[in-house]
DNA sequence: TGAGTCGGACTCTCAAGCGT
DNA sequence: CGCTTGAGAGTCCGACTCAA
């Protein structure tokens, strides 16, 4: 896996550690093994508006892996397929796994208290609103844009990759709200290819006819196009506005990576199962 | 160098127990 | 009856190995 990658995890863990002042773009990341076919620049937020956060946020999981996400242990995202299937081109083999039945009648014993409030408290999980201020202009988080269905894709997925993402995770009272990482995302200018670009990442892609107006993004290079950091994101995930590819039954026409059923024949790593 | 494997830390979910 | 707590069940990070 390449430092840019490792840099933009899907969690967004590593991006903490680049700092920077000048308006540059510190990486190049080509969303999720080129789904896109454009090229991401990177930039770090300004400073003052770099927000206070922690390392690391929680971790978010699906609510259901897949069958196939699960057997690799791999994370696993909500929309069917996921996008490690897709990019493994098993796409059709995507499917929820099967959940046992939590047992009953489990005795416990007494409870101990906890100590008193706050000792659940997650310093992640408070509200990150507080040091970021708002450019004049701006919708404060809360009163972020509409974001239409496609915007709320899986991290690494060019938004309105899949037409079926579940809207965006508003946070439940009480649980962590995403917060924003340091890092803004946009889009670089496609340097003149005929639509081909490396290791034929891009074939049964349509090149993106249009792009939605920056929403959230004062401090994007005006040359460079709207890409945006997703407010709702959990985990520090990453989507971009959207541009507008086809849906999936289109995009791929062919999988990117033509090898097949890679990991089933994977000797099952299922641990503990039946009991 | 990228993909597969896997141990185990971490997170989520929900039933049992508790307080009112 | 709603809230709290514990623990079962599941996810997926990250280290490691292996093959191309």
């Amino acid at each position: 896996m390449s430092s840019v990658e490792r840099n933009q995890t899907p969690d967004g863990d590593d991006l903490a550690d680049a700092q920077s002042t000048d308006v540059q773009p510190q990486m190049t990341v080509h969303p999720v093994g080129g789904y896109s076919s454009m090229p991401m620049h990177m930039y770090p937020f300004p400073p003052g508006l770099v927000p206070p956060q922690p390392l690391r946020s929680k971790r978010r999981q699906v609510k259901n892996a897949c069958t196939n996400c699960q057997k690799a242990c791999k994370k696993c995202d909500d929309a069917r397929p996921c996008l490690r299937c897709v990019k493994y081109g098993i796409a059709e083999e995507c499917v929820d796994s099967q959940r046992k039945e939590r047992k009953k009648g489990v005795k416990r014993g007494p409870y101990k208290k906890r100590d008193g409030k706050g000792s659940n408290v997650d310093i992640n999980d408070a509200p990150e609103q507080q040091s970021m201020p708002i450019p004049p202009g701006m919708p404060p988080p809360s009163a972020s844009p509409p974001m239409p269905p496609y915007m709320a894709a899986p991290v690494g997925y060019a938004a309105g990759f899949y037409g079926q993402f579940p809207a965006p995770t508003t946070p439940k009272p009480g649980e962590a709200p995403a917060y924003y990482p340091q890092f803004y995302i946009t889009h670089v200018p496609p340097p003149n290819h005929n639509g081909h670009g490396q290791d034929g990442e891009q074939q049964g892609y349509a090149q993106p006819a249009q792009f939605y107006p920056a929403t959230f993004l004062p401090y994007a290079p005006q040359p460079y196009g709207p890409y945006m950091v997703h407010p709702h994101r959990p985990d520090a995930q990453m989507a971009m506005a959207a541009p507008q590819y086809a849906p999936f039954p289109q995009l791929y026409g062919k999988p990117p990576s033509a090898g097949g059923s890679h990991e089933n024949g994977r000797s099952d790593h299922a641990r503990g199962d039946d009991n």
